[in-house]
DNA sequence: CTGAAAGCGCTAACAT
DNA sequence: ATGTTAGCGCTTTCAG
């Protein structure tokens, strides 16, 4: 490996120059820089960050903690905070907290204290009491996608607000009878989403001076089989029949189509159904959806970090963020 | 952040004991390391990984590159990677090498030169001639997934027999007029995966005296809406119609099932189809499919990893390693 | 604007 | 088995 001393040799300059020049750091005149990157391109010199991290503090790397990766939303905001962080020249170090709570516990009380890190994006993660202690005693930026969390800065998509909009869309199409499928208090981890999700459905629905029927309230656990099983209790019993469905995920939206389908009901014309979430699958189904653009929100942690890292150390924009939604009607919804 | 010297005081030992009694190099008498062990865990000692790795070289972090993190096979591999590398204590820095050729070169050029892995694990990436040539000139153990590269040491799914296997079951059951929704010559990037898993069927075909029929070759692009307009071709033209379809992915099997629906084909009564891949969504179709086990890949990549970096350089297994598949008989193929 | 030199926190000979 | 010590390859004062 070429080191930093090579560099100065062929450039002429002592290695204090040499780092100055390539870092952009302190003054250094328009000459010496041209031959220090010139003597740096001839030779394939890369800055070791094994060095560079351990002299000057900083690591030019962040670290990325996730719940799953093989779900969609997640690689999905991970690819968002993937492609910003690198753009920007930046590392990333992925922490995948499975099920495994061995694993959990190490990363926040081990790996995260390596030192390999400049700050940290946390990705729809419940943090516990310990665990946010544990992230804010490192002393680095820290940004977490979803909350909120009052301890730490956030960006938060108002889950209250996104269902009463999907629920509106469907009050304004004229339906009464919309029945839920989604809040499952065994699944009301990562923020309670799903409560929040029924919350905003039935608050659209008594400000419209409708009742909120027990029987139209469907439980399942965002996937598409159980948004498939759902619909098929929804439809298939006896008893009165909701002229529409709101599913709290698009997951579950597709398994209910796919249901409706299945029992000989057309889409939209005999039922009309919505989603949340912009999944990728929605366009082929022509799902009616609210959209909360997870590859965005993977970016703006990043720019939120990026900023951070930057401001030389100004008074962090530590709050509650809002991320943005919007509903996007297609072809599953239509006039009651 | 407490460093190694308080622990050594606070043991009363050497700096030197510590970092042997905590890494396990070297002699040290049981009770030095005790104490040093408590001493650790009494001050929330975490070694400092940019220290470690600037004085000894390696860095207990592996990179991983990726071509999309937001498609399902990727982050499944992905998982096992990771799963596998963490529960050895390491890092994994992820590289997603996007549709940007400058973040591409940048990585190859950049990124992964800064000493910050200790070896590199590529995921159904096809390589160049100068990036392998990059790769090799890291010295780093390097482990490909999906190949072959005669270069690297490479895990490799055999499509060819993958999709033989596939079609041989559609054989078996009878079918004669089989048809294939796959092979684009477009979309033939990475390995040609969509050429062998043609080349496959056609010899399976072939080998059962069958003639490949070029009217039952429909090209699509590996999603499930490709599929699902895949299927419509075959199966909504006049002339002769497939009595089961071979999809060369299982996204392009449902939307193929979708599409048979959508023209009132019962599966698997009227259409029998054969996925490939082992897709999450199979087992809702009940599709049945080759398994190849994307999750098992990262890991296997993973432990081969480790093993390499564990023998004290010991000749690396380099070679083609075969990965495992199999036929997962579910719902959608049944008797001609 | 530039160079000399003192570390950054740990590991690995080399002694003992 | 343990301590001493010389770096690892950079960055950053501090002088000039």
């Amino acid at each position: 490996m070429v080191s930093i001393d090579e560099v100065a040799r062929l450039a002429g300059v002592s290695t204090a120059t040499v780092s100055r020049a390539l870092s952009g750091r302190g003054q250094v005149s328009e000459a010496s820089r041209q031959r220090v990157q010139q003597a740096a391109k001839a030779l394939g010199y890369v800055v070791s960050s094994r060095a560079s991290s351990l002299a000057s503090g900083r690591t030019k790397n962040v670290g990325v903690i996730v719940p799953f990766l093989d779900r969609w939303f997640f690689s999905t905001v991970l690819s968002g905070v993937s492609a910003a962080l690198m753009r920007a020249g930046y590392d990333i170090t992925l922490y995948n907290i499975t099920a495994d709570d061995a694993v959990r516990t190490a990363v926040f009380s081990t790996f995260l204290r390596r030192q390999r890190v400049d700050a940290v994006i946390a990705v729809a993660i419940e943090l516990g009491e310990t665990e946010t202690e544990q992230l804010q005693a490192l002393g680095l930026p820290v940004v977490a996608i979803g909350g909120p969390n009052p301890k730490l800065d956030t960006l938060t998509v108002d889950d209250v607000a996104v269902s009463q909009l999907a629920t509106q869309h469907l009050l304004g199409l004229g339906h009464r009878d919309i029945a839920h499928i989604g809040a499952n208090p065994e699944f009301d981890l990562d923020f309670h989403i799903p409560t929040h999700r029924r919350q905003g459905f039935e608050k659209a629905l008594t400000d419209a001076g409708i009742a909120v029927k027990p029987a139209f309230l469907e439980p399942a656990d965002f996937t598409i089989e159980g948004g498939y099983r759902a619909g098929k209790q929804l439809l298939g019993r006896p008893g009165p029949r909701p002229t529409a469905i709101f599913a709290a995920s698009d997951e579950m939206a597709i398994g209910a189509i796919l249901a409706a389908r299945d029992l000989g009901f057309r889409v939209p014309e005999d039922l009309s159904v919505v989603g949340i979430d912009g999944h990728e699958l929605g366009e082929f189904f022509r799902l009616t959806t609210v959209d909360q653009f997870p590859m965005g929100q993977g970016e703006r942690a990043a720019e939120r970090i990026l900023q951070q890292l930057s401001e030389g150390g100004e008074e962090p924009p530590h709050g509650q963020g809002a991320l943005p939604f919007e509903l996007v009607v297609r072809g599953t919804t239509a006039r009651a």
